[in-house]
DNA sequence: ACTGGCACTCCATACTTCCGAGTGCCAAGT
DNA sequence: ACTTGGCACTCGGAAGTATGGAGTGCCAGT
């Protein structure tokens, strides 16, 4: 169906098109690439190309630029991820590792990210359902009232306030967070429910009602609706880019947490770059961008995932690229932390 | 210098340009104010306030839009605070009212904003420096690794990653995390440096390294750098106004932590709305932007700073409605949790 | 199957025209 | 001393009108 050739001026279309944001013609692509033919024969394959959807011309007599599907064969057959230079590996070494806490990793992953691609990038914290519970601390904070912390083996905190009519001292709350340590300590997230069943049987009956209440938020705004949590950074970038659609969508888009996790999409394979292109995403008013995203973790675990937003009119390679080596540097810093 | 009709003009000018978004002239002033005099006479009247510097004509023989120093003056002397309407009031109550814990009340308090204004919102977390310790926590998550959390009053948690090379065991963690709570609770933050100066002598010879690694962290990144935390919502909003400059400046400056919190200012009394107009702003970028500001509390006690950010053209005394309500209400959810 | 030639299309740019809103100023009125 | 109507003037923006060039499709020749 479509031939070395075509395949090649498809490819020289994408990447000159990318380069120099304009239509792009049979005479400069002879020009600017040795394909050993004249742009009679170009003019021809670049009909048939069209003919197939990968590629149209804006207005008659214009240049051709890709369409979504031809984006998609770009990506799929026609390219290959472009590895960082050593200076960038550097660059990224240097700034990922003066992070001291989780909020920071995340924090410097997303603008280094962001820099790097020049576009904007977003990044979701490791993922509670995926994460084991280290400790869990009880604090009152004033009668009736307990703090419920919940420190993940990721580092992530996560902290609710819980109100206790019935009140809690000190003492009970000492003895309620011993009860729940032993009880979860090490354990999966999604083993929590199970786990705390019997919990409050455990407890005298004087203590009973505050083991409900806490256990009740435990498991309602921490397993249930397991939270997750998504920056980010970057948004200047899109000034640079003048997109077909009022690019306040697109911000509207950013703003909306759902959204933005719906963008990153599930999480295949931990290491594998996945790239949505236009119209393939689900969110309208971003048909014109493209995520180029990837999962994070440690090991084989899969934790969460990053990406990077743009125009579809993208460095696919390099971004490909960026996204994969953060994404390797954030799952070693995880690791050794 | 100014008469009682000159200063009607300037405020006619103000609200006229600031709804429909075009200079003002003579004629349609008189159509629109009932001014009482005639297209002529407000012409000289314009031509002093000119010559004075409150307005300015974008072009010979185009209307007139007020300066900078002209919207000083509206804001100073011309408008007074316009208080919000029953439903938004009771928008702001229900909205808020929901959060659960510190982080949500920011987050809504800052999307809300930025909905009610239709503009940019920026909410500083309640200062550190303002704060009072409530509890200290240390938990030990790896061999020569100590995770320190801090929960303050206002219901701010910060953790830190803390080395602690020589170790600490799980006996040694709790005797250290007694101490520090001891020492510590119920401290304002200013005064946490003075109280933990003789804390090593306290402990035993072998707990000493640990003790001064967690002090050295607790003070460093805590006290010293006193961390302050600002996040913005709204920056769709951007792109209903077009900025003289491009906003890649105002977006790539929200984005800077360290400009936003200049951005609000300090905190001058708790809740005073404070204006800053176009260049009288500090950052450069953001010279075509006002903010309207406020600091919010719990009684007299001003934790931090919120409020908007929007084009000089903007409606002063809603927005500084908005601001100033929503900074109210903020206080008094912090106060009750 | 490829190529050179040729007529055609149509966007972008630049240039011109034209209208009207708005101004400044002046002389007359109150 | 203000205010007002009148008037000539300015200038930006909209609408219309060339013009050039990049690019195309097609065809006949190799």
């Amino acid at each position: 169906m479509l031939d070395d050739r075509k395949l090649a001026v498809l490819r020289a279309i994408v990447e000159d098109y990318v380069s120099t944001n304009e239509p792009v013609g049979s005479k400069a692509l002879v020009d600017r690439h040795n394909l050993g033919v004249s742009p009679a024969t170009i003019r021809n394959d670049m009909a048939v190309l069209e003919e197939q959807g990968y590629i149209q011309q804006p207005h008659t007599s214009a240049g051709r630029i890709p369409t979504d599907k031809g984006y998609r064969l770009f990506v799929d057959r026609l390219s290959t991820i472009k590895p960082l230079s050593k200076a960038e590996k550097r660059a990224i070494e240097t700034f990922l590792s003066g992070a001291y806490d989780l909020d920071d990793v995340v924090g410097r992953t997303v603008r280094l990210l962001a820099q790097l691609t020049r576009q904007v990038a977003v990044v979701q914290y490791p993922s509670l359902t995926r994460s084991y519970v280290r400790h869990v601390e009880l604090v009152p904070v004033a009668t009736g009232r307990v703090l419920l912390v919940l420190i993940t083996d990721t580092g992530r905190v996560e902290q609710r306030l819980i109100e206790i009519p019935s009140g809690l001292t000190e003492e009970s709350a000492g003895h309620l967070r011993a009860l729940l340590n032993t009880c979860l300590s090490g354990l999966a997230f999604g083993d929590v429910p199970g786990a705390v069943s019997d919990l409050p049987e455990k407890v005298s009956p004087e203590e009973r009602p505050a083991a409900a209440a806490v256990l009740s938020v435990l498991l309602e705004t921490l397993v249930e609706k397991h939270e997750e949590k998504v920056v980010f950074a970057g948004a200047a970038n899109l000034a640079s880019v003048d997109f077909s659609r009022s690019f306040r969508d697109v911000l509207e888009a950013l703003e909306e947490q759902v959204v933005l996790m719906r963008l990153l999409g599930e999480s295949a394979d931990s290491s594998t770059v996945t790239v949505r292109i236009g119209t393939e995403n689900p969110d309208e008013g971003l048909r014109s961008t493209s995520v180029v995203a990837a999962g994070y973790g440690v090991g084989d675990l899969t934790l969460a995932r990053l990406g990077v937003l743009g125009p579809t009119r993208m460095d696919y390679p390099g971004t490909m690229g960026a996204v994969r080596a953060v994404a390797r540097y954030v799952g070693q810093i995880l690791a050794g932390s």
